[in-house]
Order: C-alpha cells, then sequence, then structure tokens
RNA sequence: CGGGGCGUAGCGCAGCCUGGUAGCGCACUUGCUUCGGGAGCAAGGUGUCGGAGGUUCAAAUCCUCUCGCCCCGACCA
C-alpha cells in the first residue's frame, strides 16, 4: 500500500478527549475516530489489525474443536423474557421497539440467542459435545464509556458457546478452550497472564480472566513468585497460615477527640499511629441486614468475600442514613467497642488477635485507641474478607504473591444450567432419559485486545505493534523524493516485497524525511527501511526494527532478502 | 444517577468577565527556497461561535431552556 493512497490521517497533537495512550494513539495515527461517546469509526489500519486479531482467533478456535456461526445482533425481547434476563438486566441493555411495535435489544451477550439456536435441533447425547462462536459487534449502553477502545458502547468480541452431557465434559471443553486462548494472546505476541475470578451471581464453579499485562490496566491481579498461581485481587484466597496468639493486653483503651477526621489517613495523621494499627470498621447492608465487617486499616475490603461468607444475595455498603442508624455517628466514626446497631461483627483474619488498636468510637468526631480484639468487643466471625496485597502468601504454596495490573481481554466461564434450565435446553441421554445441557462460555474482546496491544506495547514516539497484528509489517520510506535512484531503489524494493507476499507500506509521499520518521514511528510498523541518497552511494540501505534503537546498514542487494526473513 | 468542566475553521485553542459584527497555531491550496527526525517565506480558502428562545439599537459575549462531549464520584470508611 502506497502512503500517499492510505486513508490515515496522523495529527500531531493529542486530542483532547482522549485520556489513556491507546486512545490517543490511536486516533493520532489515524486508525480510529469517534461518531458519538464509546461509539467509534474503524480506518484502513485499524481494520487490519482487528482481523489480524480475529484470524488468530478463527485457527485457534477451530483447531480446538469450535465452529463458527453467526447470530442477530438484534434479538427479540421474547428469548430473553425466557431465561429471565430482561427483567434483571439493568440500562446497559439497550431496548427499542420495531415498527409493530415489538421489543428488541442489541445484544450485549448471547447465551439467550445460542441456547434458542441449539436446544431447536439438538436432542441427543450423540450430538455432544457442541462448541459454537462468533465474532460479532456487541453493545453495551454502558454507565460511562472511557478510555477509548478499552470501555467503548460498542465493541467487536468473540463469543463461545460449549453445550456438553455433564460436568466432567464440560470441565474438558473448558480446559480446551484456556489452551486455545493462552495459544491466541501468545500468538498476539502479548504479555498475559490467565487468574482466576469470580464466578459472580451466575453462579458457576470455574471462572479464568486473561489479563494482558499493562501498567495502566484497570484490574489489579496477584500472581505467585514461586508457584502459578495467579488471581483477580478480588477472588485471591488468604489462607490463615498460622493461629496469632492470643491477644494480651496492656493498657485499657480510652477515647480520644478527633475532630473531623474520618478516613484512615486522616486519623493516622492526626494520632500519628500506623494505619496497620487501625481497626476499619465498614457498615454492610447483607439483604437487607446491617452487620459490621473489620479490616485492617492497610488492608481493603472485599464484598464478594462477604457475600460468600454470609451466603448472601446481595452485599453492599451501608448508606449514609443506615450507618447512621447502626452506630448513632457519622460515616468515618464506626468502630467494634459497643457496637449495638448490626445483626454480627465479622472481621478479616488480620484482625484476630490485635492489640493496642484505633477504632472508631460510634460517636461524632472520637476514636478509641488501645482497643485491643476479645478484651474490648467480640467478633461474631472470623474469615478472609479482604483484597489480596502484595506480599501476602500464596494460598497454594505459600510464597509470596506480587500484584500487577491488567486489563481483561479474555474470560472462560463455566456456566453450569443456569440457562439450559431456564430456557430448558435438554437432551436425552443414552437411557432416554431427559437432561439440562451444561454449558461453558468464553469471550474474548477483540477491539479491547487492540487496545490493550497498544497499552503494553508503545514508546514516546507512538504504537509499538507485535509483528503478529501489526496492520503492515514494514514500511519503506524513501527519503528523497527528488533523488530518482532513491525513488527507483524505493519502488523496486516494495515491488519485490510485495511480489515475496510482505505485506508492506511504501511512503512516496512528496514529504521531507523528518516526517516521514516520525509518522512510521507513530504508525507502529515493526520494520523499518530507509533508503536514502547518502547511503545508496555505498550501495547500503538501512533496516531498523521499530523496537530497537539500532540500525542496521544493508547492501541493497540484500535487503529484500534481510526484510522477508525478519517478518517471517 | 450526583458533582464539575467544555462546545468558536478539519484539529488544538484565544476572544466571553467589561456586548460593537471573529482571531491564533497546526492542517489544507498555490508558488519559490529547503531536503536524513514533524522546514522557511509569500499568497490564499475555510466558520449557520452546538441548538432554540429571550434581553438589547447591537449577542460568540448577558439570561433561560435544550442537546452533545469530557472528567471525577456513586458512599473507599
Amino acid at each position: 500500500m502506497r502512503l500517499s493512497r492510505l486513508h490515515a490521517p496522523t495529527l500531531k497533537e493529542v486530542p483532547k478527549d482522549a485520556e489513556v495512550v491507546s486512545h490517543q494513539l490511536l486516533v493520532r495515527a489515524g486508525y480510529i475516530r469517534k461518531l458519538a461517546a464509546g461509539i467509534y469509526d474503524f480506518l484502513p489500519l485499524a481494520k487490519r489489525v482487528v482481523r489480524k486479531i480475529e484470524t488468530i482467533i478463527r485457527e485457534e478456535m477451530d483447531a480446538a474443536g469450535a465452529q463458527e456461526v453467526f447470530l442477530p445482533a438484534v434479538v427479540p425481547a421474547e428469548v430473553w423474557q425466557e431465561s429471565g434476563r430482561w427483567f434483571q438486566y439493568g440500562p446497559e441493555l439497550l431496548r427499542f421497539k420495531d415498527r409493530k411495535g415489538g421489543d428488541f435489544c442489541l445484544g450485549p451477550t448471547h447465551e439467550e440467542v445460542i441456547v434458542d439456536l441449539v436446544k431447536r435441533d439438538v436432542r441427543s447425547w450423540r450430538s455432544l459435545p457442541l462448541n459454537l462462536y462468533q465474532i460479532q459487534t456487541k453493545f453495551r449502553d454502558e454507565v460511562r464509556p472511557r478510555f477509548g477502545l478499552m470501555r467503548g458502547r460498542e465493541f467487536v468480541m468473540k463469543d463461545a458457546y460449549s453445550f456438553d452431557v455433564d460436568d466432567a465434559a464440560t470441565n474438558r471443553s473448558y480446559d480446551a478452550m484456556y489452551a486455545a486462548y493462552e495459544r491466541i494472546f501468545a500468538r498476539c505476541g502479548l504479555q498475559f497472564r490467565a487468574v482466576e475470578a469470580d464466578t459472580g451471581s451466575i453462579g458457576g464453579s470455574r471462572s479464568h480472566e486473561f489479563q494482558v499485562l499493562a501498567s495502566s490496566g484497570e484490574d489489579a491481579i496477584v500472581s505467585c513468585a514461586q508457584c502459578s498461581y495467579a488471581a483477580n485481587v478480588e477472588q485471591a484466597e488468604l489462607h490463615l497460615h498460622h493461629e496469632p496468639p492470643p491477644a494480651v493486653a496492656e493498657k485499657a483503651y480510652e477515647r480520644v477527640h478527633t475532630p473531623n477526621r474520618r478516613t484512615i489517613a486522616e486519623v493516622t495523621d492526626y494520632l500519628r499511629r500506623p494505619a496497620r494499627q487501625f481497626i476499619k470498621t465498614l457498615i454492610v447492608d447483607a439483604d437487607d441486614r446491617l452487620f459490621a465487617v473489620l479490616v485492617r486499616g492497610d488492608h481493603e475490603l472485599n464484598l464478594i468475600k462477604v457475600k460468600k461468607l454470609l451466603g448472601a444475595q446481595r452485599v453492599d455498603l451501608a448508606h449514609e442514613e443506615q450507618v447512621r442508624t447502626a452506630t448513632g455517628a457519622a460515616v468515618g466514626f464506626a468502630g467494634p467497642v459497643g457496637l449495638r446497631g448490626v445483626v454480627g461483627i465479622l472481621a478479616d483474619n488480620a484482625v484476630r488477635g490485635m492489640t493496642h488498636a484505633v477504632a472508631g468510637a460510634n460517636a461524632d468526631d472520637h476514636h478509641f485507641v488501645d482497643v485491643t480484639e476479645g478484651r474490648d468487643f467480640q467478633v461474631t466471625r472470623f474469615g478472609d474478607l479482604r483484597l489480596a496485597v502484595e506480599g501476602d502468601p500464596c494460598p497454594r504454596c505459600g510464597g509470596e504473591l506480587k500484584s500487577f495490573r491488567g486489563i481483561e481481554v479474555g474470560h472462560v466461564f463455566f456456566l453450569g444450567t443456569k440457562y439450559s434450565d431456564a430456557m430448558k435446553c435438554t437432551y436425552l441421554d443414552e437411557s432416554g432419559v431427559e437432561r439440562p445441557m451444561v454449558m461453558g462460555c468464553y469471550g474474548i474482546g477483540v477491539t479491547r485486545t487492540m487496545a490493550a496491544a497498544i497499552e503494553q506495547n508503545h514508546d514516546a514516539d507512538g504504537i509499538v505493534w507485535p509483528l503478529a497484528i501489526a496492520p503492515y509489517r514494514v514500511i519503506v520510506l524513501p527519503l528523497q523524493m527528488n533523488v530518482p535512484d532513491v525513488v527507483q531503489a524505493a519502488e523496486k524494493l516494495y515491488a519485490d516485497l510485495q511480489a515475496a507476499g510482505v505485506e508492506v507500506l511504501l511512503d512516496d509521499r512528496d514529504e521531507r524525511a523528518g516526517v516521514k520518521f516520525k509518522d512510521a514511528d507513530l504508525l507502529g510498523i515493526p520494520l523499518r527501511v530507509a533508503i536514502g541518497g547518502r547511503g545508496l552511494k555505498d550501495g547500503v540501505v538501512e533496516l531498523k526494527p521499530r523496537r530497537s534503537s539500532e540500525v542496521q546498514q544493508v547492501p541493497l542487494a540484500d535487503i529484500a532478502r534481510r526484510v522477508a526473513e525478519w517478518t517471517e
């Protein structure tokens, strides 16, 4: 492709509405344009990257035994009513009516549609397992679309659904998808981790997220330095490796005045005690019953774990009024000592045996100091209730956990029979008994993967594409368009590379060398060949990988072969 | 959903407070010079000042409503 013809309008200035680097670079390098909040045009270069990611996905999904289908984006309400989600899903589901007044939605995910399809025609155990996937545009009317392609409203997703006779068979389908995902992201040239994730409200038993490692990632994950364990911080279990000794208190607790100091930071500053000596007391609403939950001051509460411990349907932090009802004080002054307004007091394991701790006094502008667990208050139930942090012990091997930031680009999920039960998707087993199919679902955010690749691979000059998903692999720069030898050599190389099947861009624009270098870097093309009058006199051209800073001088006669080798 | 901010040329912005008939940089067109890391000079085109209504002799500017976009927050203790 000639750059003079390519529709890739590059910008010198950073667009003002772009916050994250992938968004900035995609706009600046002429890959995307915004049409509306969270809705983007994909220009030719972006389309090529998306297609490359899709091709890798297709090859690996097909190799894993899945079959590609294409389901409608516009979905009639009936199937969503059948599963019950028409009423459960919030405003993220974009609903609308057709001309006859019938209800429809734009599919944010396709469990209903796929189950509807499978249950019609699959009746026998002989037809299972079955794994169907599609690559398609999804729409989720996000509360707050942001970060460009990272959290758009319209995006391209690969979604797959497996149907099996039982849990064991589903686990095999799951394992096959897990392995396929590892190959897909490895082939895309990305650094990633598969992490254990929360199974959430769907109630499945297994779930892994595929996280592309990037410091700008929205998700916090921990991974063991010694073994292969990795998990989302929300999911990471924290086992108690040794029982702390019972608390031995020296001092009695006393009440101190802490005017208007509500947060841990404010109080630790004011009292000059470290955060780890603080007992944070959170009031939570679990199915309309109020509980106090205690975690150490330097730890963070994990509501998901609280929900599991209580076996509750719903757990939220309490509202301001509820906090006042429970503690008799404003938010920020709750503490376990003398707390009456709650059904029970739960505490994270790290709170066990704490002495000389600081806690809220359940009175405005007051805290207690030198509080001791067991003596000054009784915990109803201890458990693992906090987010994991760097340095926590690995639940598998006891090694040290390291923390990372990640971008979730894929998710594999053991679904079970939630949808097949609700929508009566059943088969007849060998003995003629009707059973629900057991399902798994497997998603990859295709357009998000493109953005994540940039978040992980960029520098001050622009994008640095991994070879496998670059829109073109080579860019040829004739540095002086007014020197016939330079233009000729560039044209010949361009033609030779095309003939050899190498995806190549030729910057044939009548621009100065500086402009061409800047644009080549911005676009992120993995290999650059610069042809200039100076080098040509000595019969050489320059070869420079985008990722490295060293320039190789290559004889003109060898350049086509060298490039072809490099890009293989 | 709550709070804040911004809509002026393709892009980035100034002008608004203190009303007087719209400007800067980049980009774009033409010419000359330049030619290995976003060139210089000259000439040129570009706007319903987001939309509607109001106040006024006069509105980008003041007022009201509305639409769009961005950021922060959604109880982080």
